[in-house]
DNA sequence: CGTCATATCT
DNA sequence: GAGATATGAC
């Protein structure tokens, strides 16, 4: 399995829970060092681990606490939606970059281009959102790029989606004349309001 | 800049 | 080969 079906297959998985998380990150957090405990101190000390029969905490080394604190700190500099969205971006940070004296591990910064973008339902979701506030006239590349507010996402990005986008649209329109099956794939779910009733067909 | 056909991936 | 996305022509 190669780079691209992973990452797709993560971010499937992770979207609910990213953004459930990411909604209620910033409360509560302490503002002060001294309020924080360092990740390299265990949380329960070994004896008292023993006493209460709790199986101890492995302890961390100073590398798995600075890889830790990188992967932290990369995901966060992420805005909000693409934590969820499964495409890395272009970072150019050099530090970000330049991983440690060989250390080669899976869980590694990304840091290589922004490759493809991959709409999940995530993105599609505020994709359709837009597309429907915007309505007909309105719903073109660069507006719905705007109203996104996604970082990295292009105006051909969205160009080349909303193409498609509307060729679902016909499609789906022509199969609801037939009287088919009409079922949608989740993925494609039309808006309330907006593109069919640009095409004069709903 | 927007739309479309088609190229380029997977 | 099909589907998703990128690219280039207009």
């Amino acid at each position: 399995m190669n780079e691209y079906e992973e990452d797709r297959i993560n971010s499937n998985n992770n979207l609910e829970e990213d953004q459930d998380r990411i909604l209620d990150w910033e409360e509560g957090l302490p503002t002060a060092a001294d309020d924080l405990i360092p990740l390299s101190q265990l949380l329960i000390p070994p004896d008292l681990a023993t006493a209460f029969n709790v199986s101890a905490q492995s302890s961390r080394t100073a590398i798995e606490v600075n890889r830790a604190s990188r992967l932290t700190l990369s995901n966060l500099r992420k805005p909000n939606l693409l934590a969820s969205i499964n495409r890395s971006l272009p970072y150019d940070d050099p530090t970000v970059i330049d991983s440690e004296e060989g250390e080669v591990e899976e869980e590694a910064v990304i840091v290589k281009r922004a490759r493809r973008v991959v709409w999940n339902p995530l993105l599609h979701k505020r994709f359709v959102e837009v597309v429907a506030h915007l309505g007909v006239e309105k719903a073109v590349p660069k507006a719905i790029m705007c109203l996104m507010n996604v970082e990295g996402l292009t105006r051909e990005n969205v160009a080349s989606h909303l193409q498609k986008y509307r060729l679902f649209l016909k499609k789906r329109i022509s199969i609801d004349h037939h009287d088919f099956d009409q079922r949608m794939p989740p993925l494609m779910a039309p808006p309330v309001f907006g593109m069919a009733a640009a095409y004069g067909l709903q």
